[in-house]
DNA sequence: TATTTCACG
DNA sequence: GACGTACGTGAAATAC
């Protein structure tokens, strides 16, 4: 690494910091700190360079701020800026602690007396052209622009590049500064030609071409504006001279000046705590490492959730131990097996572990087992390891045989870390595990269903601060990677034993916790650790799927996609790929000329479905089959093309994966395959379910609850009408539109209904009226009417929305029906749009949630129902609202008539439950 | 690896 | 001159 290699592709980011203070000044809310202190521009300034340094992760930048006093153009024009109004005080104040914070946090910051702000960003533009990006949020800046200098203003998201300034001023970066002579400036006391704004410049400059020639052809100006070039001739120049950004100046910048310095800690510590910046002040603590036990930090603790402060507070009987003080043992020998089995018969509960061959349940071998009885006291049973040399071990049928009893007894407890996989793996060898007593994965979703990870390591990490083995520690990662039968013993039992024993500690950590809380303890051991053996069935069932069509449907997707692709080609007159956004990009904006309706934030034009189908509808062919296409496109590579490979040779069925801890709102998750996302709202996509078939001699039954959302939400909120309208059985969207538009029932256009349901989905999803207007295709004050006159039908929904924000904001979380906690640490947040965003999730998760507890309790019911009546019925799919059954002939009369009155019945509300039954050969028909 | 797009409730 | 805007997921493809 040389320092010649300061020839950098990266880009320079040049920031034109005064500017930014001024519009988040005026932007932003007028916020304070305790004392009163304005804050809201040293906030989005700072804001604004995190967004741009994580955006761009530049290694040079500059953020460049005008000094104080005088400059050359004052000199020039004694008149300058004079019409300004001085700098507001709330303004003034928050300029030095601003400009100390961005130092402290090691931005190469320029202050240039003597020049503006621009003239520097000029000039240095100017010197590292080809790699320049100027952010600012002043349009002048646009003059600087050419191919090899952009321009993002990030406030706006807006980025020009030259075509871009062409389109947004109408003139080409070469005329801004003809342009803004001519226009003149009012607040700069920038003379220009009276009467002259943006219209009339641009026309000129393209009748003309430039400044000086319509200088030169000033007589040929008619009427009264012409009379005002004429008497602007004299001082055009001077302004024209003013509106020029210096590009030339000799600066004293080297380009160790551009940058970044290590962050200086104590000093953003001090600041941050003066002005009570509290998000960024945790920030720190995150770096810091330790973390400093600090008066702020101890300030911070107040605001936590309650289980974090808890967690905090708490120390846990399991508080990390030396390696020393673990005793790991290998059973290599039947009396030590025999030994440790009497122990755990003894114990009455113990934690268990397995490692097996995969990850793939269906697929996966028993290698070895692993036991805790306490925490430091583990062993590892291997019982297949082969690898070259390997010792002997005893023989896994023979153990497996001795220790099915144990597992399979309902009253010796087990502990375990998703003991899911661990059951559907003792399932391959014949042995049906019992007794799940605990597990630690759960215990911690139900304390704080929004930490990010709920996997042994991560909770190892965070709540008993250790750092455990890591698989790829002993395996090795990538194609190498060894199985587990590979590893050698030595590495194995200290891996595997901390398994076992780590997730007895992470237990005793949660376990008190869940104990002080009585709603999470329930809802933990009534709802989410019986779903776990009748998820593990249903994923061991799954379901069958017919490759065949699926193939035959392949087939036929790709004759329509090459048609489709034929057509393109004819209309671009080029041959591309339909599937790369950036190829769309040039043909459509630099080959087609099609307008730029968006850009992504990076600046590209975007080719998002919704830009795509706005062009489309303006008459453009090309948007249309790429829409068309890219749609057939994600129905073959996801659906048609990947499905049959997801069938397990064995049993000729796809074996999704269900997690029962990633959703924060309670809801399960689907994988390898996600059998949650099948299309159907497409007569394309459909046929996809087609596939979806019951074996020889049995139909699927597939039972939905109809808008059970709604129904919760009339249930929580207790409004008098809603409860009244899904009392009488209506039709709820059409109520609710005869009562919004003060009509009857049987009067309600379709237009009306239509409307009222949008209202009614955007009551779930926390709507604005700005996101009902968009979805209804109406301006903003329609929507914000429609809004209002609902809350003055459903007070009672009203209240219940206000309640819900409030209870947010004084607990720190809300609540579903069966005492599931979401946390929403953002609902206290200074910016507005994460507070908001969180105050959406605050009236969603009680909905959606609340529906999650009640599926689970219906499955729950339902599976005891059919256990009971040892029935032969199998339950298979999960989709948030809807169970799918595969049921032999024989008995689909008394399971269709059973279940969807279990699933009435899973909870009682002041709303009745309705389901939806069908049945089918296949899971189309079936709805 | 991150982003974009699109499938579902 | 003006924050960003409906909730929750997972998978595939392309771009970086």
């Amino acid at each position: 690494m040389s320092s010649a290699s300061a020839v950098s592709t990266k880009p320079l980011i040049l920031v034109d910091g005064s500017s930014y203070l001024f519009r988040a000044f005026h932007a932003l809310p007028p916020l304070t700190n305790s004392k009163g202190e304005a804050t809201g521009a040293m906030h989005g300034v700072l804001n604004m360079l995190d967004k741009l340094r994580k955006d761009y992760q530049p290694e040079q930048m500059a953020v460049v701020f005008d000094a104080p006093g005088k400059t050359f153009r004052d000199d020039l024009y004694p008149a300058y800026k004079a019409n300004r109004p001085s700098m507001p005080d709330e303004l003034r104040q928050q300029i030095q602690p601003l400009l100390a914070m961005i130092k402290a946090q090691g931005y190469p910051l320029l202050i240039i007396e003597g020049v503006e702000a621009d003239d520097v960003i000029g000039t240095l533009a100017k010197e590292y052209a080809g790699r320049v990006i100027i952010s600012t949020s002043d349009k002048d800046m646009a003059q600087l622009v050419d191919e090899r200098v952009h321009l993002i203003n990030t406030m706006s998201n807006h980025y020009l590049d030259p075509a871009g300034v062409n389109a947004k001023f109408g003139v080409a970066p070469e005329r801004i500064r003809d342009y803004l002579a001519l226009m003149g400036d009012a607040v700069d006391n920038v003379p220009g030609v009276d009467k002259v704004g943006p219209k009339t410049a641009v026309k000129w400059l393209q009748d003309y071409d430039s400044l000086s020639n319509i200088m030169e052809h000033a007589a040929e100006f008619k009427g009264k504006v012409g009379e005002n070039l004429r008497a602007a001739l004299a001082h055009l120049p001077l302004s024209y001279e003013l509106v020029t950004i210096k590009s030339d100046l000799a600066l004293p910048i080297e380009p160790e000046g551009l940058t970044f310095s290590p962050p200086d800690l104590e000093a953003l510590r001090e600041l941050y705590t003066r002005y009570e910046f509290r998000s960024r002040l945790n920030a720190l603590d995150k770096l810091a490492l330790p973390p400093a036990n600090t008066q702020v930090t101890n300030l911070e603790l107040k605001e936590l959730p309650s289980s974090l402060s808890l967690n905090l507070s708490s120390t846990p009987e399991s508080s990390p131990q030396p390696v020393s003080e673990r005793q790991y043992q290998t059973i290599l020998t039947q009396t030590e097996l025999d030994q440790w089995l009497q122990r755990i018969q003894q114990a009455g509960e113990f934690a268990v572990d397995t490692e097996t061959t995969s990850l793939n349940y269906m697929n996966a071998q028993i290698v070895g087992i692993s036991f805790a009885l306490q925490a430091g006291e583990a062993a590892y049973l291997p019982l297949a390891h082969d690898y070259l040399g390997a010792p002997v071990q005893l023989n896994r049928e023979a153990v497996l045989a001795q220790l099915k009893p144990l597992l399979e007894d309902e009253h010796l407890g087990k502990i375990g870390q998703n003991l899911k996989y661990d059951r559907n793996v003792l399932l391959n060898h014949g042995i049906c595990l019992a007794g799940i007593k605990q597990d630690t994965m759960l215990e911690s979703y139900v304390l704080d269903s929004t930490a990010s990870r709920h996997d042994f390591d991560t909770l190892c990490a965070q709540h008993l601060q250790h750092t455990t083995i890591h698989f790829e520690d002993i395996a090795g990662k990538g194609k190498h990677q060894l199985s587990f039968n590979q590893v050698a013993l030595e590495q194995a039992t200290p891996y595997a034993a901390e398994d076992a024993d780590y997730t007895l500690r992470l237990h005793h950590y949660f376990w008190p916790q869940l104990q002080a809380l009585d709603g999470q303890r329930l809802l933990y051991q009534q709802i989410e650790l019986p779903l776990v053996p009748i998820l593990s069935d249903m994923e061991r069932k799954g379901v069958k799927v017919d490759a065949l069509m699926l193939a035959k449907q392949s087939r036929e997707l790709e004759q329509r996609m090459n048609e489709l692709v034929e057509q393109s080609y004819q209309v671009a007159g080029q041959v591309f790929n339909l599937a790369s956004p950036k190829q769309i990009q040039e043909i459509f904006f630099e080959k087609l000329g099609l307008p730029v309706l968006r850009k992504t934030p990076k600046g590209q034009p975007s080719t998002a479905e919704d830009v795509l189908e706005e062009l489309a509808e303006l008459g453009h062919e090309l948007p249309a089959l790429i829409l068309e296409h890219r749609g057939l496109s994600k129905l073959k590579s996801t659906y048609t093309d990947r499905l049959p490979e997801q069938i397990n040779a064995r049993t000729g069925r796809v074996h999704t994966s269900y997690h029962q801890a990633v959703a924060a709102t309670g809801r399960l998750s689907s994988t390898e395959p996600n059998l949650q996302n099948i299309p159907i709202r497409t007569p394309a996509g459909r046929r996809i379910r087609q596939a979806f078939i019951a074996e020889q001699g049995c139909q699927l039954l597939a039972a939905d609850y109809s808008q059970i959302e709604l129904r919760i939400m009339a249930h929580l909120s207790g409004d008098q009408s809603l409860l009244a309208a899904f009392a009488h059985g209506l039709d709820v969207h059409r109520a609710t539109a005869a009562e919004v538009f003060g009509i009857s029932l049987e009067a309600v256009t379709p237009d009306q209904r239509r409307a009222a349901k949008a209202i009614n989905f955007g009551l779930i999803y926390g709507m604005s009226a700005f996101g009902l207007a968009r979805q209804l295709n109406v301006d903003r004050r329609e929507a914000q009417a429609y809004v209002d006159l609902y809350f003055a039908r459903y007070p009672g929904v009203k209240a219940y929305m206000e309640n819900t924000r409030e209870q947010a904001r004084a607990q720190g979380y809300v609540e579903t029906l069966f005492g599931r906690r979401l946390f929403l640490p953002d609902i206290k947040a200074r910016q507005a749009a994460t507070r908001q965003y969180a105050e959406r999730t605050a009236i969603n998760a009680p909905m959606q949630g609340s529906a999650a507890d009640i599926i689970k309790k219906a499955m729950i019911a339902v599976d005891r129902w059919l256990r009971a009546n040892q029935l032969k019925t199998s339950m298979i799919l999960q989709v948030h609202d809807e169970l799918v059954f595969e049921v032999p002939l024989d008995e689909l009369a008394q399971v269709q008539a059973k279940i969807p009155e279990l699933m009435m019945h899973a909870v009682s509300l002041s709303v009745p439950l309705l389901v939806e039954t069908g049945v089918g050969d296949n899971w189309d028909e079936a709805h």
